[in-house]
DNA sequence: TTTTCACTTTAGAATAATTATAAACTAAAA
DNA sequence: TTTTAGTTTATAATTATTCTAAAGTGAAAA
């Protein structure tokens, strides 16, 4: 991904490109591989990686906006803190408890044969498998 | 259920039958069918139900021994606060986020036909299926 | 260029859910 | 009865998150 898809990504989510936004924007979407993060985890990532440190309220603003515009989605994951996703295409998870690990599993490795119909009134939006694990 | 079975999830729990957990239990165990909730939730409708209120440690304490002792389980929910089930049995559920309610799906309602294996010297422990709906 | 002005960052305060604490209470056992 | 282990409760502490308000920034207007 190219500095250029970093500022598509800053504008489509109304956000000037700052310096402490570029600087969370190019580590979260600057990666090959899918990355499963909480705010936290995020934060101690971002000051070990640069020098200057960013304001935990701006990395909760940022990350909510990023949500908001659909680049970042929230994964439910037991316990109480709140875990985002860089992948937002439909896909599921394997979770590991012992680690408290997300792994993505892609929506074509998982096949369903039957599911319930959708209550009185109501639509399916979209189904989640979430495959816990254990040693 | 009968009084005989809410004093054996109690002992089964390594809780003494007090007057405040015999509620609790009674409250949560003695339905037809399963109960979605939070803790806030349990409080407020206990305050109605009852005439003595418990206090809100009393109510954690409890539940989380029910928890432990396998007689609750805890289902994620998006938000902040934790959700429990008095359905322990393996089952799915819709999630209306409209409402935030939980509505159980019977693990024979749900077939799945592929699932990717686990990864490197992990078992799956279990399978949890939610179906988000809309309106 | 200087000024303006909307947007940002930030430290710290506030909130909300949960957990810990410690004193008063209860009930089973001795 | 007395003892003892366990329990309830109000309240304090903790943790994640959100709010606030003051100081900072920088593009564009004057
Ligand atoms: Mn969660
Ligand atoms: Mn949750
Ligand atoms: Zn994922
Ligand atoms: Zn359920």
């Amino acid at each position: 991904m190219k500095k250029i898809d970093i500022l598509k990504k800053l504008r489509s989510s109304s956000l000037r490109p700052t310096k402490q936004r570029v600087e969370i924007a190019k580590f979260l979407f600057e990666r090959e591989k899918t990355f499963h993060f909480t705010v936290e985890s995020l934060n101690k990532l971002l000051i070990k990686k640069s020098t200057s440190k960013i304001a935990l309220a701006t990395i909760y603003n940022t990350v909510h906006a990023f949500k908001a515009a659909g680049h970042l989605n929230e994964v439910e994951v037991r316990g109480n803190k709140t875990y985002f996703d860089t992948n937002v295409s439909n896909h599921h998870h394997f979770y590991d408890s012992e680690t408290s690990e997300l792994i993505d599993i892609d929506a074509n490795d998982v096949v369903i044969q039957k599911i319930p119909k959708a209550p009185n009134g109501k639509k399916i939006k979209n189904v989640e498998v979430f495959i816990n694990l254990k040693n």
